[in-house]
DNA sequence: TGCGTTTTTGACAATCATTATCGTTGCCAC
DNA sequence: GTGGCAACGATAATGATTGTCAAAAACGCA
């Protein structure tokens, strides 16, 4: 028994929020994305961008990112594991793989006994077209 | 002229939550350091917690963490730059060192043409003594 | 196409860690 | 000592995120 139906409908709020994340090229808040969903006169709720949101990382669909002293950011991302390198000023982000960072970190917690071993890796600098 | 004094003064409540922080062996939230205080009958307001771990922070005397979903989590680190293993269940915490790693995001990140590189990078796992 | 069931929505209230206020306290250089 | 100025702290404010729950909308099926 149990298991009968995924049960995840298609709504019209939910195509919208996806279809903006499409497009959408870097990190954006989920105020952010509300916003600019009213303007294009999506009718959308708030705490529905939020729960999309969250459903939609909790499917692995797009990454979120906790910047120091921020609200959490979202974006569109390329499929399978990889961490970001972001713009402190501009938030231009680019993704980058590092397979000898990963197998480090499954070492390292290895070596101390830690099981069931996840990580979070973000770097950040000023890209080349924000300069100062 | 200019610098004439750091102008940091020295106050009990500095004292009382610096000491504490050096007997503590995790991470710990300024609420919880906040109510170890109180048990041990120093006087200290909530607000200074804050703002002395904020100035620990920013001295770099103290390491920050920010669990997914949390507050922040304050801990007395041995110096010089290093990341952490966490135990997501107790929260026993490892201190590690990767210069691999380091050299790694610099690198990755000079190629794209960004400067002004910084990182952050946290394992989470469950330690040995949290089977299951 | 109409219906019943079940999910989803969204306006609004609630949470809660952190920050801002601002009058009072007390450190410390002189 | 004492004056200036940093630090304190009770309290209010902030603000992102989550909880609530009645109403709206999907969708399987007839
Ligand atoms: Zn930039
Ligand atoms: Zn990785
Ligand atoms: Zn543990
Ligand atoms: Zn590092």
């Amino acid at each position: 028994m149990s298991e009968s139906s995924a049960a995840v409908r298609n709504t019209r709020q939910r195509s919208a929020v996806s279809a903006l994340l499409g497009e959408m090229e870097g990190f954006h808040s989920a105020q952010d994305l509300h916003a600019m969903l009213r303007q294009r006169g999506e009718r959308v709720g708030l705490t529905t961008v939020y729960r999309t949101l969250q459903g939609l990382a909790d499917a692995g669909e797009i990454d979120v990112m906790r910047p120091p002293g921020g609200e959490h950011l979202y974006r569109r991302c390329s499929e399978g594991h990889h961490h970001h390198l972001v713009c402190r000023v501009c938030g231009r982000t680019v993704e980058v793989a590092g397979p000898a960072v990963e197998s480090w970190a499954d070492r390292v917690a290895a070596q101390h006994g830690y099981a069931d071993v996840s990580h979070t890796l973000e770097i950040f600098g000023t890209c080349p077209t924000c300069p100062r």
